[in-house]
DNA sequence: CCGCATATGTAGCCATGGCTACAATTCGGT
DNA sequence: ACCGAATTGTAGCCATGGCTACATATGCGG
């Protein structure tokens, strides 16, 4: 039981390996923040003078209760992506904008890939939300390089 | 604080955009599950006589220690996908391999259309192992038909 | 200016999936 | 046969992110 008999060759070297789904792992712990920040973003609207948005809002864009949604909230400003008062909602810092841009950036270089290979516009918007935090600086240039590379859809 | 006064065209619909975020969350609690069944049936082989893997050898591939290992096999097992004797390792069920099956066609498929549209080896290797859970049976069949159509990498 | 609907916050529950520390079993080598 | 190393299992801790139920604050319409 120590091993397989035979290593079959579908199995890469287990340092690799354990990286790898190491690697999945960790980013699963920022995929939280991601969407909170996206969201919190893309309803603040562009404007300098972003409004704070309410856990009620957020609760309902997120499908979640808005007590899960005040509890996440903790988190965001623990971590410095936010900053909030009792009863005023939420406002991104600048590192949350910085971190919403560049999500927000990815979110739609993950679609327009989705639909340069096929993807129905449908899928790819359900699936981009779960894929875009999996993707890395260096698949995203790819992407990009693919996307410019690439003349319609 | 109702909502953000511009309903910004970035924001979908909401229930629409709840829907994908919560196919999101929910897509998470199957990664763990996919995960182990896809690297007990990569350990086995494809034999008939497919050798019980041990909690120690999985938790050297998976980058975690062997009580989790051992945690979560109770979880595999109470889902029905593998059966488990004290000191004897763990074996796939028929639905183990089933799913197995379609987890391992699934992360060739999505490692090669990384390929394909340029991103490096070991770059496609790591993000495929987080995208993967997140690619819809649709998804796939895009891809599939993409990498069908295209002519080399 | 006041009451009530709505939004916000708190408390406490649960399942999951990490971990360490320790206990028990197995099994190969002598 | 049996000893000891390696494997396996157990206990108990923690953080996360769900939830419901209940409590409190806000602020608008009348
Ligand atoms: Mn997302
Ligand atoms: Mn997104
Ligand atoms: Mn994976
Ligand atoms: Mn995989």
């Amino acid at each position: 039981m120590t091993a397989a008999r035979r290593p079959t060759p579908t199995v890469p070297d287990t340092v690799t390996q354990a990286a790898h789904l190491g690697r999945a792992r960790t980013a699963q712990t920022r995929v939280l923040l991601e969407d909170y920040v996206e969201l919190i973003a893309d309803l603040a609207g562009d404007a300098a003078d972003a409004p704070p948005i309410g856990p009620s809002t957020l609760a309902r864009h997120l499908g979640v209760s808005h007590a899960t949604v005040i509890k996440c909230i903790g988190r965001l400003s623990r971590e410095g992506l936010a900053t909030t008062l009792p009863y005023r909602g939420v406002t991104l810092t600048q590192a949350g904008l910085a971190l919403a841009d560049r999500v927000r950036r990815r979110h739609r270089i993950v679609v327009a890939l989705l639909r340069a290979v096929g993807v129905p516009e449908a899928e790819a918007a359900a699936d981009a939300e779960g894929i875009e935090h999996h993707v890395s600086d260096k698949t995203l240039a790819a992407f990009e390089r693919f996307l410019r590379h690439t003349p319609v859809g």
